[in-house]
DNA sequence: AGCGCCGATTCCGTTGCGGTAACCGGGGGT
DNA sequence: ACCCCCGGTTACCGCAACGGAATCGGCGCT
């Protein structure tokens, strides 16, 4: 059965990695669209198919996904390889361009880890000054 | 006339920092809002009026531009000091939180400069096939 | 024949950000 | 009386992003 093939998959992507509780989705920043740096997480440690992609982004529909990862590839920032196979297979994979904005997501998950906290402190403060 | 208080104003922003063609408007990095980047960029120097943001982003309408300020103030990134005297004045400066974020627009503006123009250029080559 | 797998695509609806235009309020100038 | 200044607010609107449900197509399995 296991169809271990030259693919150099990396480990299976861990399903509670984007958690619609996870702080990740208060974070003040974006790069590009909604899921495009979740997609780049998903792909830094090598190419993932697309049902494979839908696992930890389990709140994204096919339709947006496949949105986002065409306009990353127009963008240069994926590739995209389909194997004439049945069933069929698809490969998105992170170009050299598409791996610089890790540096930036890692500053991002940083910052958030640092002063995330300060900031929805005061957005509650804020939020109920009754 | 020159009523140089004790308000350390920094040098007057340049009407022209962003400027809609300017290539940060292209930039695949969001802090907060459409608009909040540039508003700490405006405030890096010292407090800013709120008509004296207008200048640079006078793109923006005085309701987004309110609605941008109130979200940040609610946030913790900027302070607004209302000074009652006539004509009305309002000030707004950047919280220590705020100034965290500085770091990085950084990234991202460096980012933009390395790699920015092969996004754009990979974007064309894609976006015209024919 | 019928079902399921994978990788989508299409239709449709909602949400909300962002934008436009108009107005407010109070003092001071002329 | 009128208008201007400043710092907003309010009402309205359009568009793009986002999301849900259903469908497609080729193939293999049963």
């Amino acid at each position: 059965m296991t169809d271990a093939t030259a693919h150099d998959r990396a480990a299976p992507l861990d399903p509670g990695m984007f958690h619609p509780l996870c702080p990740s989705s208060a974070v003040p920043f974006r790069v590009g669209d909604k899921w495009s740096g979740m997609v780049i997480r998903c792909l830094q440690d090598g190419p993932r198919r697309f049902g494979e992609l839908r696992v930890p982004l389990r709140a994204v529909t096919p339709k947006v996904l496949s949105e986002t990862l065409r306009a990353m590839e127009r963008d240069g920032l994926v590739t995209r390889t389909a194997y004439d196979e049945n069933p069929p297979r698809v490969e998105y994979a992170l170009t050299p361009l598409g791996r610089t904005l890790i540096p930036l997501l890692d500053a991002a998950r940083t910052w958030s880890e640092t002063h995330l906290p300060a900031l929805l402190a005061a957005r509650r403060a804020a939020g109920r000054p009754a």
